[in-house]
DNA sequence: TGCTATTATGTTATCGATAACATGTTATCG
DNA sequence: CGATAACATGTTATCGATAACATAATAGCA
């Protein structure tokens, strides 16, 4: 492990010319599974070990067309929700003895995406993870352009595409079960604040609660919603136009924990009891969730999981690729879970 | 943009032959800056343009011996601080033309650390990024190793060491702000709660809330302080283990805003007023702050900035290194700000 | 006018590894 | 015992690009 001139990189042939042996031998010990007799092995071994070689990854993915390299296409890394996702992405990646490349949009038009692209496919990624929300029409795109990308690609928490791989959060079962938990604490005027309406998820969302609403014969109209943009900011703004609107309502679900977090202060600065007269319940299940005064009921989805699931995938169909093997799109749902607090304890 | 058969890899070949020059003209197109008649190269814009040509990052990087690829290695990305920094050192890598490639340590003993140094550095990055906590002597690693890693290393929240580049938050200094903020409100009696001892900003933040009392002529024992993990959870158990300690503290300064969370709702169950009978101040300045109940005063941490002075660093020091000019070691602080809400509003 | 500088392009070597092929040696078996 | 299979190793071609060198045409200048 001791180089005496550290500046330069231990290559193959140095390896090849201190141990006696051709290059094509010392590939052999390192790549296993090819004939080689014990002696030279062990011989090839001691030196590897001695001068610290090893192999290009370079190199090798040059020749072999293949990189162990999977791209990472995130936004919003400021924010918890994607980089726990990534957080997974990176575990099981590990796991399979895949490397991350990673490029963060900075914004969410379309206008660098062909770059992003290109710039993962000049570094021969095996495949590519699209991890950016889908909001309006911004994965438009990939209508045109999916054919052509030559890597297996998978997109996460987006609206299921017929021929598209993709893994997503179910945020609409999810929002069913919030809406019937409510339900069956026995509230009948339930709100909803939801995220804005031009996301995939806030619309799955709000759809979970309106269609439970109306499933159960109650009514779900426009005057019992308000829209914020996610933040705890926003969270406040919505409930003081939800509270003008429909000022009767006995319970709220709102479309993530953040925005909840602001009804909670902002109910209990007014004094209303909650989960008495209001009961609140959130989306996402945060770690201050549980802290929160008092603590929030949430719908908890696995983040973690979502991102290893999704680099699961990807890595299956990147070896299908490899195999000749013809790839199967397909969709698949994480199922969120019912977090029961405080929030809507009633006993 | 359209290939006929989109499996096979565009190559400077194809482009060469389909514009009838040599590889070597089209490399000269790609790179500008050579003798190319206007003519040729219009020719060869159009066929790159027209089969849709992308140089090969990984062929190029292993003729040039260089990557414009930094080495990322983080830890708990679930967490809401390593990933604004590596929202900062994502963004501002783009900014200079780089690629990350990314591993994540799932623990912080040091078993993997040879592994991922050996593995960065066999994808020839540039330079790496060390973006771990430093805990215990979790980097005493280094001390033997660094000399014999090929490219520079630059460390993210770490105890400056002569001889090796990092950069920091300035813990001490924003323990220091936040405890003559408690002082200038009149407060005395101020205790601390404080992250894990075993960390090195831990250590930092008490220090500094030791010393800035000791300067004022106060009391600043063990008495006065207990010990969390971080988590919301610890924070409420370290609360209590306090007020049992130190049952007359009149504020206190807490080492995260995770953690203010819970005093402040432990608090509010105990009827203790805030601020009047107990200020609160945390650290970080998480997005929930300002929307607890009350609101919190804290200590901000722009995370995303140190991370873009972090790429900006290690980028310089490839770049000398490129140039064969000698690299001087720096540690840079980076220093947080106060931010005053209702927690410590004391009229 | 002839010599050097500038422009334009091609040829060959190279980065560090593996694939494909070739060759020689040793065991195995009818 | 000779043919064939299994083992062991070396040689050459290759991945996709650029570096280094070579060549040729044109231009500028003493």
């Amino acid at each position: 492990m001791n180089l005496s001139n550290p500046k330069r990189r231990i290559t193959i042939k140095d390896v090849a010319q201190a141990a006696g042996v051709s290059t094509q031998t010392v590939s052999r010990v390192m790549n296993k599974f090819s004939y080689v007799s014990e002696e030279t092995r062990l011989r090839v071994e001691a030196v590897v070990e001695e001068l610290g070689y090893r192999p290009s990854t370079l190199a090798r993915s040059l020749i072999q067309q293949r990189s162990y390299t999977l791209g990472i296409v995130t936004y919003g890394l400021k924010y918890i929700g994607p980089s726990r996702t990534l957080n997974g992405i990176a575990d099981q990646a590990d796991k399979l003895g895949y490397m991350l490349v990673m490029k963060e949009l900075d914004n969410l038009d379309s206008s660098r995406i062909e770059d992003v692209i290109d710039s993962l496919l000049a570094r021969q990624v095996d495949g590519i993870l699209w991890a950016v929300p889908e909001i309006g029409d911004n994965h438009a795109w990939l209508d045109g352009r999916l054919q052509n990308i030559s890597v297996p690609v998978l997109f996460i928490a987006m609206h299921p595409r017929p021929g598209v791989s993709s893994v997503a959060t179910d945020n609409y079962q999810g929002a069913v079960t919030a809406t019937e938990h409510l339900l069956s604490i026995g509230k009948r005027r339930i709100g909803h604040i939801s995220g804005p309406l031009s996301w995939w998820e806030a619309m799955e969302r709000k759809r979970g609660w309106r269609e439970t609403l109306q499933k159960a014969g109650l009514d779900a109209s426009e005057q019992q919603c308000s829209e914020g943009n996610w933040s705890p900011a926003s969270g406040e703004q919505a409930f003081f136009q939800l509270l003008e609107k429909f000022p009767d309502l006995d319970s709220v679900f709102v479309a993530n924990d953040q925005m909840a977090l602001s009804v909670l202060r902002e109910a209990h600065r007014q004094g209303i009891t909650i989960p008495e007269q209001l009961a609140v319940i959130g989306f996402d299940n945060i770690p201050e969730s549980a802290h929160f005064y008092p603590s929030l009921t949430t719908i908890s989805q696995d983040l973690q999981l979502l991102g290893e699931e999704a680099v699961q995938s990807i890595v299956q169909m990147v070896q299908a690729r490899q195999n000749r093997e013809s790839i199967v799109a397909e969709s698949r749902f994480i199922q969120p879970t019912l977090v029961i607090r405080e929030s809507t304890a009633i006993q």
